[in-house]
RNA sequence: GGAGAGGUGGCCGAGUGGUCGAAGGCGUCCGCCUGCUAAGCGGAUGUAGGACCAAAAGUCCUACCCAGGGUUCAAAUCCCUGCCUCUCCGCCA
């Protein structure tokens, strides 16, 4: 939501805003309705004193043991104009909030104007793309050929973009999201506070959509349980923007930083025919979220310090990436401002989105009520949000899978996870068993595994 | 899922249908006092929208005592529904 009185009190430079993201938006119907629904709030209370007046009134009389019948009879007029003017206050107030519930977040002074995706900026890139003497396979065959991903078997449980991981392969997925959080949770060498960690709800409250801004303009993007009026969420910004919804925070306790593993549902409407193979797009997949709730004048050196972190995680695991700046064009909705980082595919032989980081600014703040009582003059005042994956967990296996790969078809497991795996610092084709089971000569050893399962 | 008890301000906790935005306490803030600290004393202390004002201060109006309906001239207070919490039972990872 929009600061009502920064938008009316310049809505050339609102439309302008607006126009720059590519959204025509008529500012003079908005400026329009606006005044109507004021008009009728202040309407509405004008007649609510009224009647407040004549009420304690009655009250007083009726103490002195005066007669109130006339006054009474006053009062049920007036209930009368209050009834039709509540209607109209009511019928209004929905039709304000339908336009301006849609209206997006203003950008930032500092980004790019740009039309669309090929304007946005190139910051500085990370890392090297790696060399092959090989033409390197797509991820989900170096994965088939591992026998660590499935996704006709995915597809007869689930249907289309789901996948199945197994063996070297989820334990690979497990490894990412325990070494990313402990990436983001562990103390940090300037002696600043980590990100604490969370877990946190998979299914919301229509209201906490609303309020980091999935609603009610994206509805077709989320899976919905209706019989619970439930949404599974798109990502975990969600649960953990809403932690804090409603709250007024003192400024000292600013700026606090979590981190949430979940898994994501998404249902990609309108994305038929892209990214169709491999783990690029599910509808359901993992990411480790990184959310901070931090000052205005704060805010925007946050989301440096957030894309660094995200960023830190692929300099850590040897994956070339660059960073680019979305142009006004290419911004999401609730976002001023918004770095993407992307990770080289070397068989696709370009940079893919790994994770996006964001400044909210004060928009979901407004929408979920989260607050900051300032130090300085004790003035509570909307706070700023941002979040940024760190990272997408799909995304960075299938990353590993190519830009690690051997001309064999294997894939070496870069230092900092091999403890995570177990000490295995190298997946081989020739470990792959096929789920159906190994055929008895080459049956591995079984795992000495306990039965966990009666709980 | 069944039975019962509740949901009031940052927290605890009163509240008879009318002057209750809500007693009291705790906490917090500002002063005073005590040569430090604690204690003590005085005062202030919800949020949102709006009016007056150049602005601040201040005064005033409207709304909010889980949410939504209803009764009434008038609802934190009475009634209904929903949600949530707690206790007991059932079921269950």
């Amino acid at each position: 939501m929009l600061d009502r009185n920064r938008i009316l009190k310049d809505p050339e430079a609102a439309e302008r805003a607006f126009r720059s993201r590519g959204l025509p938006v008529d500012m003079g119907a908005l400026v329009e309705l606006d005044a109507e629904w004021f008009g009728a709030v202040r309407e509405w209370e004008a007649l609510r004193e009224k009647r407040n007046t004549l009420s304690s009134e009655i009250g007083l009389k009726k103490r002195r043991g005066e007669p109130t019948a006339e006054i009474e009879a006053q009062v049920r007029t007036v209930n009368e104009a209050i009834g039709a003017a509540e209607e109209r206050k009511r019928d209004l107030e929905a039709r304000r909030e339908e336009v301006w519930l849609t209206l997006p977040n203003l950008p930032h002074d500092s980004v790019p104007v740009g039309a669309d995706e090929n304007e946005n900026v190139e910051l500085r890139r990370g890392g090297e793309p790696p060399v092959f003497s090989f033409p390197p396979k797509p991820h989900w065959e170096v994965g088939a050929g591992l026998g660590i991903l499935d996704f006709d078997r995915a597809a007869r449980m689930s249907g289309a973009r789901f996948s199945l991981l197994s063996d070297a392969g989820a334990r690979l997925e497990r490894a990412l999201i325990a070494f990313m959080l402990d990436c983001h949770t562990a103390s940090r060498p300037d002696g600043s506070p980590s990100y604490r960690e969370l877990s946190v709800p998979y299914l919301v409250l229509p209201e906490s959509l609303r309020a980091t801004g999935q609603l009610p303009k994206f509805r077709e993007e989320l899976f919905y349980v209706a019989a619970d009026d439930l949404f599974l969420i798109p990502t975990a910004e969600v649960p953990v923007t809403n932690t804090l919804r409603g709250e007024i925070i003192e400024e000292e306790a600013l700026p606090l930083k979590f981190c949430a593993y979940t898994a994501c549902f998404r249902r990609e409407a309108g994305a038929a025919g892209k990214d169709t193979r491999g783990l690029i797009r599910q509808h359901q997949f993992d990411k480790v979220e990184l959310v901070w709730f931090s000052a205005p004048e704060r805010s925007w050196d946050h989301l440096e310090t957030l894309t660094a972190d995200a960023a830190g995680i692929l300099e850590r695991l040897g994956l070339s990436y660059r960073v680019i700046a979305l142009c006004t064009g290419d911004l999401g909705f609730s976002a001023a401002k918004t770095y993407d980082i992307e990770v080289w595919f070397p068989s696709q032989g370009r940079y893919r989105e790994i994770s996006s980081c964001s400044n909210f600014s004060d928009f979901q703040a407004r929408r979920g009520q989260i607050r900051y009582r300032r130090s300085e003059d004790r003035k509570v005042q909307p706070l700023h949000t941002l979040n940024g994956s760190g990272l997408a967990i799909g995304r960075t296996l299938a990353a590993l899978l190519e830009n690690f790969q051997t001309e064999e078809g294997g894939v070496r497991i870069p230092e900092p996870l091999v403890p995570y795996m177990g000490g295995i610092s190298y997946l081989d084709p020739r470990d792959a068993v096929p789920l159906s089971g190994a055929s008895r000569s080459e049956r591995p050893k079984a795992n000495n595994v306990k039965d966990f399962s009666k709980g």
